[in-house]
DNA sequence: ATATTTAATATTGTCGACAATTATACTTAA
DNA sequence: TTAAGTATAATTGTCGACAATATTAAATAT
């Protein structure tokens, strides 16, 4: 399964392609949280040049995957908990307010396709008790959908193009793959109702709540996860 | 007068100076929105190699100043007015939850070094009827208190690293170099206050009216200067 | 004369090498 | 033995040249 970026273009150049899969080594920890990153060693590894490889790290740091210090180098970022919280938190300002824009200004047409898929991942869900396919797929499907919803160009480019890849790294480095099946689903179902009704004010209000809910039950996941490493340390 | 992005480190290499002489050039529009960047020109006119060049060019788009297209080339990006209400939509949304954010996690020294502040500004408002010099420093140095004030590393990358930018150039390019003196000062007023009593719900509030009533004001003045264009062409 | 194809030109993408800076290892002194 | 200083090695920043792609101009056909 692939979850693809929807405002990403077609890779074209070879720095391009190198992009992806360096994404996709960090997002899925193959290049380790926090670790240092070798220019030489990588541009060999990808048989490419320096130059190119640059290029391609420049387009990592813009979705904050990797962070560079002059004459220093690149570090993979670090996946911490307070980082989390902080991305959480900007989630739920921007996917909130994109929420407000997507009452405002979806078509019909966008509404009722986003209402077929709800009711598709429904059956899914009825259907396969292994209900790992809605969390994942269905969840960013859905998210995804809202945002591009708003029609608004910088809360798309923000979310979509630099928030998200934050995003899916901190679930797979914590293993937060499956959480809240049943529950988000309800929670999702509101909130297209609300972007049915038009209601700017109560979609923004459901969305902040749906991902400071997410939040909070990733955090009691840490939590519990913590606690026993530690009663295991003794 | 210089209004340093609190964020910026000093520049230590030529491609970070270069970087914020094209980042200025732009702003101030000596570089026209819109307008093709040819690297070779460019290169040769600040006497740098295109390689310098392109690591600038990827700050300025990683502050969304310039776009690129592969194989095709990068341009300024261009002021319209839906760019203009997205930019102030998306502010709305980050700023509130950073005036959230701050009036839960600043210090209480930090809260009293923004009153301080206020009062100066007050102060400065009173002497000097030309009232240019709060509405440009004033209103930036609050809005840049507010938003470090956050904690939020996350937060303050984006609206600082990223908007503010933008919004700059557009306050610029569009001429909106005095908006609302004494009115943005009361509102500031307020803002802190509800900081200064950990009220985060009022502070978030008081942030997206304040923002909001900026992004009015401007779709105002800017209704009116079509109207002249147009009565002018008559 | 207009539209389409083809050739020429210019621009961007990629490469390898050198210069400047930082990190490491070693030597020397306290 | 530890600390500071120095010399070596490695890494990053910068450069100019070549290859691939896109844009423009010319030529041909309709």
């Amino acid at each position: 399964m692939f979850l693809q970026n929807p405002t990403t273009q077609a890779a074209v150049t070879t720095a391009d392609k190198v992009f992806e899969q360096l994404q996709h080594a960090i997002v899925e920890g193959d290049m380790a949280a926090g670790s240092k990153i070798s220019e030489p060693g990588l541009a060999k590894h990808y048989q490419i040049s320096r130059s190119t490889l640059r290029e391609a790290l420049n387009r990592l740091e813009k979705c904050h995957l990797i962070e560079r210090k002059a004459n220093v180098g690149s570090r993979v970022v670090d996946c911490t908990i307070e980082g989390l919280l902080e991305l959480y938190i900007t989630r739920e300002a921007l996917e909130g307010m994109a929420c407000r824009q997507a009452a405002l200004n979806m078509t019909d047409e966008e509404i009722a396709y986003m209402q077929d898929m709800l009711t598709q991942h429904a059956g899914d869900k009825a259907l396969q008790d292994g209900v790992a396919y809605y969390q994942e797929k269905g969840d960013l499907d859905f998210h995804y959908k809202v945002i591009l919803g708003s029609h608004n160009q910088q809360l798309i480019n923000l979310i979509c193009g630099q928030l998200y890849h934050l995003v899916r790294m901190y679930r797979c480095q914590f293993g937060m793959n499956s959480p809240r099946a049943s529950r988000a689903f309800d929670e999702h179902s509101r909130i297209i109702q609300a972007i049915a009704d038009r209601d700017g004010e109560l979609a923004e209000m459901l969305m902040r709540r749906h991902i400071a809910a997410s939040r909070k039950n990733i955090e009691n996941k840490i939590a519990l996860q913590e606690a026993a490493q530690k009663s295991e340390e003794i």
